[in-house]
DNA sequence: CGCTGGATTGAGTCCGGTCAAGCCTTGTGG
DNA sequence: CCACAAGGCTTGACCGGACTCAATCCAGCG
């Protein structure tokens, strides 16, 4: 049982996939529990295989930076060095296959997996750009409007849910909760986005929500 | 398994460096000159050899993301997919070796290779990792120590030089020309840095400088 | 039902942006 | 060697978008 193609930004090749099928370990991890912390060694490797989990760095002082959210199909913590530099938690229930690096690094000969292993931390990286973009340079509405945008380009469906409270969407966008709410509302009344909702939305205008998200 | 310790953010494992002095072509480029554009193919592979480089991203309205700075050793364009997804410029006049990805690739079965380019895009990952959590969740002021001691920590001297200007901080940072100024004034009426000339500063209080930082 | 925690809304503040001078360095030509 | 111009940097005054603090509101759930 290979998984399908996944369009999400992380999507596992399913070379990747396929080794993590055939010796990874099932685990199951309950809503807001950790899978792996902040500066811990990294010696395993997770494919979520349902569920949605976010990344997370934290300052001293407690602000905390998300780093990115992550769906079923999707590999989580791979791409780093010896430690991790994100915590990852889970966002909903979940359920993961979890593998030791050193046992992917068994295969290492193999061209097919070292290249979808480049290929995944490269997809990683442009993730990371793009962010940057956002952080650096979009306003407050135009970042809530990138973000509904990349939601929604996950997959095609008419109505899109949001795993994440808001506290986790402002923490990924540069944000207060308060002002992401106030964005959100304001999307909707100039008939952008409507929310059934806090937690599912619709895009009423599409065009606006891509002039906005700039 | 690690690779030796390189203390510029993207330097070239010796490897790649090998690779590219035996079959790369050396070009010069003039400052703020092209080295190569955003969208286009990317089909090669450049090492810096003297001076310093930019990468940068346009919004369409001409605000500008600066995603790094990158110095003799370092390589620039090669972690990127088909097409580069950042223009990189030249800062200051500079030298530069140029290889075809293709030629890279005919390597691809020596494992060392493999695992070098795969590093050195980890480490560009980091980069832009670091860089989130301080667009995302730092002040003006931690902005401007964090950029200060970034630069400090690519070589422990005693007198730091700044290639590029206030526009390049500024947009690397997220702020305007006149906040970077205004911060650097009050780093130094603080006595944390102190600044010989726009380009020349030296740190006064580590220690101060590193809290600030966060 | 009422409780609880997340989400929204409002009022006021402040950090960083904007606009506008001025200053200082660098380089060029007389 | 100096005068001047040009561009980059700094400084000031003011403004506004996002933050802070605080009060509801609301949905989910016991």
């Amino acid at each position: 049982m290979t998984l399908a193609y996944t369009p999400t930004p992380n999507g596992a090749s399913s070379k990747i996939a396929q080794v993590m099928e055939r010796m990874g370990a099932a685990m199951r991890f309950a809503k807001d529990e950790e899978i792996f912390f902040q500066d811990d060694d990294a010696e395993l490797i997770y494919l979520l295989q349902s569920g949605a989990a976010r990344t997370t760095r934290l300052l001293a002082d407690g602000r905390r930076q998300v780093g990115g959210f992550y769906y079923a199909g999707d590999l989580v913590g791979f791409e780093t060095g010896e430690v991790h530099r994100f915590s990852a938690e889970a966002l909903t229930d979940c359920t993961v296959l979890v593998l030791k690096r050193r046992a992917l690094k068994e295969f290492a000969g193999d061209d097919e997996l070292e290249r979808a292993i480049w290929e995944a931390t490269r997809a990683e990286l442009e993730r990371a750009q793009d962010h940057l973009l956002v952080l650096g340079r979009k306003t407050a509405c135009e970042r809530v409007a990138s973000f509904l945008r990349g939601v929604a380009e996950r997959a095609p469906a008419e109505r899109h849910a949001l795993p994440m409270g808001r506290q986790d969407m402002a923490d990924y966008l540069g944000l207060t909760i308060e002002t992401v709410s106030r964005m959100l509302t304001q999307l909707q009344s100039s008939a952008v986005v409507s929310f059934e909702s806090a937690r599912q939305f619709r895009i009423t205008s599409p065009q606006a929500l891509e002039r906005l998200a700039a």
